[in-house]
DNA sequence: TTGAATATGTACTCGTCGGTATCGTTTTAC
DNA sequence: GTAAAACGATACCGACGAGTACATATTCAA
């Protein structure tokens, strides 16, 4: 293995362990033992556990980007769906056995001083998803594009704090009420949001609340 | 001091350290330090840490679950009103100095093993929250009162992470969007959610997405 | 007042975890 | 083919954190 492949590789497998396990959760030594590589080149790759987890982090912010994006443009031309869209690819996240929450705020608790680093690299993270929100909103032709996008990126987090904790699958919720998801039941209240949004806009200006 | 007091005392100073430095990231050392109490007298309250952590987010429930409903009764006698005025409570809350994200859910990426006790314990609350709001929701006479609460919930759930990452005061969006706090955003939301509810509920059974 | 329960303080154990040092081996680049 | 860089293994360090032991002081009930 080449040495930037190993330090991809070394990314990788960090990231689902810090997934499994949490940040301060997941010791070094269990990153060697998993992935097989000496703790010196670890340390040669990464000066600290701290920058290890930056970098996991920051893939990880480009790689769900992408695939959301592409996601977007695969499942429709027109802008309210693609705008729907996301939660489509939320519901799969969510359903994939590996999920655990979303690890970027998992991350935000545990290093919870809002001047560390990780805390920072998080918060980009969030304002990246929230601008391409507001790209997907601005496309549909909705009015205050930042606060509905804010409103859907609200639908999101919460979907994905209600499926962490209440359980996605089964365990309390979702088993109870038929086969819909929660990503499915946060995608339907999108829907009424967009329906208003896109009467008030056509229409005068409304006040409403 | 006396001894039951002695053990509240602790609870709570202890709830407030967890909040600010996470559960993992307060040690025992600091939580003597902060409340001035022995650590000998300490394990003889707690058998463990997290018998202490389960401890204190077991009150942190109580006494959170009892100010929302207290805080809706006193709002309002109007059972929509009474919905939306969870968000002006949620408000106080985000705004509030001390706000970082819901200590729940931090716990629950802490200690990320679905059968670990605190884990389940945060299970338990977010269940008796959701409970509470499907009361409201029943109140309202909306239709399906299971799954709009759960609308209800993510929305809070998202405004929190929202806020906890994105910063609810000034850091990167409330300031540039005039003076518009991130939960009455949510409400708005809410506001159009139970808009469409209430029609679709008054008129015929209609299928929405 | 006296005895039992409870508190304090300090010092200690013991495991873990992040990070380093050393040294021999392998790979890569030219 | 050779030098330089990267790698692996193991042992180690120092710090910290949870929890205990113990000897002393304080409260409180009978």
């Amino acid at each position: 293995m080449k040495r930037a492949d190993k330090r991809d590789y070394l990314i990788d497998v960090a990231m689902q362990m810090f997934n499994r396990g949490g940040f301060r959760g997941t010791g070094i030594d269990e990153i060697m033992a998993e992935t097989g590589i000496a703790k010196t080149t670890l340390y040669r790759h990464f000066a600290s556990k701290d920058e290890l987890i930056i970098a996991a982090l920051a893939k990880s912010d480009e790689a769900t980007r992408d695939e959301l994006r592409t996601f977007v443009e695969r499942a429709s031309n027109d802008p309210t769906e693609r705008l729907l869209a996301t939660f489509d690819q939320l519901d799969i996240w969510i359903r994939d056995g590996e999920f655990k929450g979303c690890p970027f705020v998992a991350a935000a608790s545990e290093f919870c001083d809002v001047n560390h680093p990780i805390f920072q690299q998080v918060r980009m993270h969030k304002r990246l998803y929230l601008a391409y929100f507001e790209e997907l909103v601005r496309a549909a032709g909705i009015s205050d594009p930042k606060r509905f996008a804010a409103q859907i990126l609200m639908l999101h987090e919460g979907a994905v704090a209600f499926a962490h904790v209440l359980g996605s699958d089964g365990t309390s919720f979702a088993k109870a009420r038929g086969a819909e998801s929660v990503a499915s039941i946060a995608r339907s209240a999108a829907t009424h949001l967009i329906a208003a949004a896109m009467k008030t806009s056509s229409g005068e200006a409304e006040i409403v609340n």
